[in-house]
DNA sequence: TTGTACGCGTTATCAG
DNA sequence: CTGATAACGCGTACAA
């Protein structure tokens, strides 16, 4: 079928093997191996120097697949994440991708488009490229994720969602902490009837952690109301209504406390298409810091969350128990922070 | 080194390979890899059932590395992007990865992390994964990541940004149509002293076009004054001063076109933050679409790009490539869609 | 139609 | 210290 001249440089694009190197260095291929693998046997200097020589004159680099084929090991880790739009999810694959280049180990990502049916799919293909272990940020979706990890016997971490109880790691953020630090703060500011917005819990567990914390923090303060809202996709209406339904009741003692970027992004539209004002009549803290939190309103009150440090520990555990250290499961959580703007003080602005 | 027993459930993860299946179904090797190959080559029903019948009991999927070894081709892409933190890139990708999917190509993604000296790197890592052709949305750094890709001879499409004289297919925004038709809504709507806003040119192509189409636009309006101001990174107290001179000049027929993202979060942090109103102080509108652009001030004008088709064609452009048509490199513009608000008309809100 | 044998690029083992 | 050889999992001439 393909009839004329290669496309561009006329070369062919052969690669170039351990063979060609061996050749030119006129050694067996055992040794241009060993030059690369096992450096403790010392080489003749004159033959090591003869291979290094070759390996620069051809510019030879090992094929990463027949290593993976011959050592069953890739040096490859398979993260797979739920959302590739998601920020959140992108700040920790990027903390990942550091700590992994740090440690010598490439990240393969696999992005779910939000279809929690392909993560068994995504975590077999990545087996199939013979990743060394898992960083994942997921769905639990019907334990067949871990159902298929633990079969093919690969240490895996979990990021900010835990999966039954699958025994592997678990990197997070504190999200009791976070909440009690929210209400808190909310609290001292006045504010009497708090409103927690959630995405459909599902199985997430960071949801059913916030939304558990919530009500606990509530009945340890004792004149504070807080109900929860669901907060669906097309649910525009019903979230306007709520809020109009909060304000009415309690006026400027009512707040709203989001349980993430995309309901965060909900209720402002509600709360500015109602001409409340953020703060005054109104307060908000929101989970999740966003680039353009400052700009709406008074600014919007946010708990940052430490996305790079999460995906760095997510890596280095995973690395850590790659290269042997058999201990048992762990469990880390981190801090959030606190980003105190005009939507959580009343009176402000 | 490792003393006990292995981690999880208790069998060993050994890999079930095409001659578990052969031995299963009482064949050969051979047998089952043209079960999977050259189904044309009908097999005797029985034995295809066989075959069947042993592939699903193993659950077995041939080694995409094995495959990809012997075959010198992969059914894999690769993508190297500027910055996975950039929403206009994840969009791209997106859009790429389902066309990809659904013509049974793999995505693999490279991140430069905003530093361009990776990309040669990058490009050559890729490729040692025998990936059939890349996807492109980087820089030119040097031309060295040009070089590279016409040294490897595979096909690559750019996205966005042009690579010097690089003879391959690119796909991008039609920047000058843009442009002229951000302008013209301006002075439509009043406006005449316009200020463009482009994070530092470089070599990046889209930012060069957009420039150029903005000088020759505001050429082409006979009584409309129009200048440029570079943004950097850490130069809001500069912005806000240009943007302060710009109203103090024009009053409230100046307007800033913002040429990405990035720059409009700049642009609105300093408009707010001289406390001038947008649409009624002064016009704006911005490059990409952003889903907070309704929530500051009466509502932000952008111009959205339409990601999901061009990464989709970028996509298809590279597996039409990859299976044989050796057209002439390719040249495909796209429309953007003005989405109006408050921002560009003046004496709204 | 099916099986045998070899090679893809590497590495580990075992002689030398 | 170095070289030949087998094997990793797979696809394909070639022979049967």
């Amino acid at each position: 079928m393909r009839s004329d001249t290669p496309p561009a440089a006329g070369a062919a694009p052969a690669r170039v093997t351990i063979a060609d190197v061996a050749r030119e260095a006129g050694v067996s291929k055992a040794t241009v191996s060993r030059f690369f693998n096992h450096r403790e046997a010392l080489l003749t200097p004159d033959i090591a120097a003869r291979v290094e020589a070759a390996i620069a004159a051809l510019d030879y680099r090992p094929s990463p697949m027949a290593q993976a084929l011959k050592r069953g090991t890739s040096r490859l880790i398979g993260m797979v994440v739920a959302d590739v739009t998601n920020p959140y999810s992108v700040a920790v694959l990027r903390g990942a991708e550091k700590a992994c280049k740090d440690a010598g180990y490439l990240v393969m990502l696999f992005n779910l488009g939000n279809e929690p049916e392909r993560e068994r799919e995504a975590i077999a293909t990545l087996s199939s490229y013979q990743v060394d272990g898992f960083i994942l940020n997921t769905f639990d979706h019907g334990g067949k994720g871990r159902a298929e990890v633990e079969r093919l016997g690969k240490p895996a971490v979990l990021v900010d969602r835990r999966h039954g109880r699958m025994s592997a790691d678990f990197v997070s953020l504190d999200n009791a902490g976070a909440v009690e630090m929210a209400v808190a703060h909310l609290v001292d500011a006045g504010y009497r009837d708090l409103l927690y917005v959630t995405e459909p819990v599902r199985n997430v567990s960071s949801r059913l952690d916030r939304q558990a914390a919530f009500h606990a923090c509530v009945q340890s303060h004792g004149d504070v109301r807080g109900d929860v809202f669901e907060s669906v996709e097309d649910g525009a209406d019903a979230l306007e209504q709520a809020i109009a339904a909060l304000h009415g009741r309690s006026g400027s003692r009512a707040a709203i406390l989001s349980g993430n970027a995309v309901v965060t992004l909900r209720c402002a539209t509600a709360v500015m298409r109602q001409a409340l004002r953020f703060g005054v009549d109104i307060g908000f803290i929101g989970f999740d810091e966003l680039d353009w939190a400052p700009l709406v309103g008074p600014g919007l009150t946010t708990i940052a969350q430490p996305t790079d440090a999460l995906g760095r520990l997510a890596a280095r555990c995973l690395v850590e128990r790659l290269q042997g250290s058999p201990s048992p499961p762990r469990q880390i959580l981190l801090s959030g922070e606190l980003i105190v703007r005009g939507s959580s003080q009343r009176g402000a602005a």
